[in-house]
DNA sequence: CGTCGTATTGATCCTCGTCAAAGTTAGTGG
DNA sequence: CCACTAACTTTGACGAGGATCAATACGACG
């Protein structure tokens, strides 16, 4: 614990849009995001992009490059927030220090990558209704873990463009499926708000399987 | 090193098509793959399919499963092979009396973690023949690594259908794309051999990016 | 009140999926 | 050695989901 206590010790207060590094950056410490969003992307050479990962409090932001010594992905704030450094030298000493650290360390990157792995599934195999609504309710679901208390609505600061980013999709095909789903009663977006009627019914319709992300499956640590 | 010698102490001959676990069995033992080829894939519920993952010889199966009680995928071997068991017990101690394979589980996690990572750009982003191509180039340069000696032929154990499931695409397509690359003097596939005249004009049409697989890039660990 | 980013809507095109049939190849048992 | 079967591949015809282009509308904000 104290060493984990280690890591709120440097808080830092970033802007929506603050890029924290680039593609090809020296690989250098790890972030954990206490509060605000960011997005991990990489840039396609014919202008388009392909978001990686969305980031929300309470993520640590970097584990992907640790065997790497370039950065291989862009990441970027959407909103103003508030995010900790915590450096590598210290994440060195912290797994000599204490192994059942470096347990959580491999939990947490394994967890990254079911999320992954999610989304690889939400990419390969679905329509695009289905693809938007596994999102929302993937973030539904995040959201409620780390905020209790959520109802069905909640703040989802990411654009059209950004969703088309996330799921591979153009922004005006977006624009339609939101349309659809808005007529059926499924889910409401207005501005960045977003309400989910009937939960329940969305994690059906998005295929959503429940193994991934539920608090039942997981383990000891994290 | 004597940690890791452990590992290749209890080898076990598979045959093709051995399910080595499937989607919610109870997490065991990491698999060392040390000859032969995997798939870990998820059944989704309208029949179809989508493949994770592809373990050559020298991967490490299971550690994505790490911080979960339940598999979250089914894994099995697509040609026959011989697999090495580690029991997680055993792991917990590795953990303990070296730090140092902390960290290089770790890498070992972040890697698969870009190579995921690569596959999401290549099913967001990208077009029939490109994914096929990138697919292609991406097992060509991790087969040369494990076999330096390959030439521009080398051995694909995977059926067109099991491709379509690695890239979200239908088995006619697939057929389709290899005749066009083929008549294109890019990619000849008889059977299953590959050859590739010219690897690199591939890596172009594949869009592919040479960072996350570069040894140039890689850090100490692994 | 104009301007800029963001959303919506329509028209058209193209990539890829689906269905179905036929062709190939490897493997089996007689 | 041949006939039979099953898996895999190729090819064609057709349809649908989503991309693209372009015009318009909607706020938010200075």
């Amino acid at each position: 614990m104290e060493i984990l206590a280690e890591l709120e010790k440097e808080p830092l207060r970033v802007s929506a849009g603050t890029t924290l590094w680039k593609e090809g950056d020296e690989t250098g410490d790890l972030y954990a995001i206490s509060q605000g969003w960011a997005i991990s992307y990489r840039d396609m050479n014919d202008g388009t992009r392909q978001v990686l990962d969305v980031y929300l409090p309470g993520d640590v932001i970097g584990l992907a490059d640790f065997s790497f010594a370039c950065r291989l992905a862009n990441v970027n704030m959407l909103t103003s927030g508030v995010v900790c450094r915590l450096s590598m030298d210290r994440l060195s000493n912290m797994f000599k220090s204490s192994s059942r650290l470096g347990s959580t360390l491999l939990s947490i990157s394994a967890r990254n990558q079911t999320l992954l792995t999610e989304r690889l599934v939400n990419l390969g195999r679905r329509t695009a209704r289905e693809k938007l609504s596994h999102f929302i309710f993937e973030m539904y679901v995040r959201l409620k873990r780390i905020d209790r208390g959520i109802g069905n609505q909640f703040e989802l600061p990411l654009s059209q463009q950004v969703l088309a980013d996330i799921l591979g999709l153009s922004a005006v095909h977006i624009s339609r499926t939101f349309s659809d789903l808005r007529e059926e009663g499924l889910i409401y977006r207005h501005r960045n708000r977003i309400e989910l009627p009937d939960p329940e019914r969305i994690s059906q319709i998005a295929r959503f399987s429940a193994n991934s992300m539920s608090d039942g499956m997981r383990r000891l640590y994290y």
